[in-house]
DNA sequence: ACAAATGATACTATTTTAGTATCATTAATA
DNA sequence: TATTAATGATACTAAAATAGTATCATTTGT
């Protein structure tokens, strides 16, 4: 089983990085050298962090990725949010329709409750509270 | 994002089917019409139920599957863990090592915390609790 | 012996994940 | 204003996981 997948685990690396940077802006080279990920691979996810405002771009020479807000309101349910769709435990689809299982949607509600207490649960984990190391 | 795939819903399905039945045994045939899962995808996965353990089989004429422990001791985590392996949120690798960045480290660490609190809940979902209709 | 069940196992198709490649656009600066 | 160094957009490929099929072997009741 694996929730956080390598572009979201790749996205909070880079983040923390920029927020940890003195300037509070890194080029896609930066990172790249920074981290060990492949260059092409972060740039797409950088993007993609763009266009979901949780990052800021400037384009040209000089320009690089810096935070568009503070660290403390980026978390890491926005990130996986951004990369893996909609926060679902299951999809819980039979057939295309609503499950007609009477057992199953008790399944589903209980699941339900799991869900909001894992995305409570990440939307604490804050960029900003990664940066503490303790 | 899903956590639940679709061999362990199917699975948690036709355990509380076999649970609620009035013999306490069901053929593929049987739980294949009742829950409408291709038959050939459900016999795969009530073998895997049964080599983990969280099934018993009976060959032969007159077969089938049965629970071979109360319904309250086979829980969602069990079944999650037997078709989705391990379970882990992240992986956490870095080029085949352990990650050498500290940011990622603290992170991982809030990950685990994250892990136990849903493999607590998962935990808690048995399939007796499941039958419950409320 | 036959029929009705599961066991084992190998195969295929689809979707998701992971990553690459390339051309276009923007902006500083020599 | 040409060059260079950055990102934007987008299309493509490779690998892995998910979803499902097919088939022959074994067991067991009648």
């Amino acid at each position: 089983m694996k929730m956080i997948t390598r572009d979201s685990d790749y996205a909070v690396r880079a983040l923390c990085c920029i927020a940890g940077s003195k300037s509070g802006m890194l080029t896609v080279t930066d990172l790249s050298k920074e981290l060990d990920i492949p260059r092409p691979f972060l740039r797409k996810i950088l993007q993609i962090l763009n266009k979901k405002r949780l990052l800021k771009s400037f384009k040209g020479k000089g320009g690089g990725f810096s935070l568009p807000v503070p660290p403390s309101k980026i978390t890491v349910f926005d990130i996986v949010q951004a990369f893996q769709g909609p926060f679902h435990l299951n999809e819980h689809v039979f057939k295309g329709e609503i499950c007609p299982h009477v057992d199953a949607c008790v399944f589903k509600k209980k699941l339900d409750g799991v869900e909001k207490k894992v995305a409570k649960e990440l939307r604490m984990i804050s960029i900003a509270s990664l940066l503490k190391k303790n």
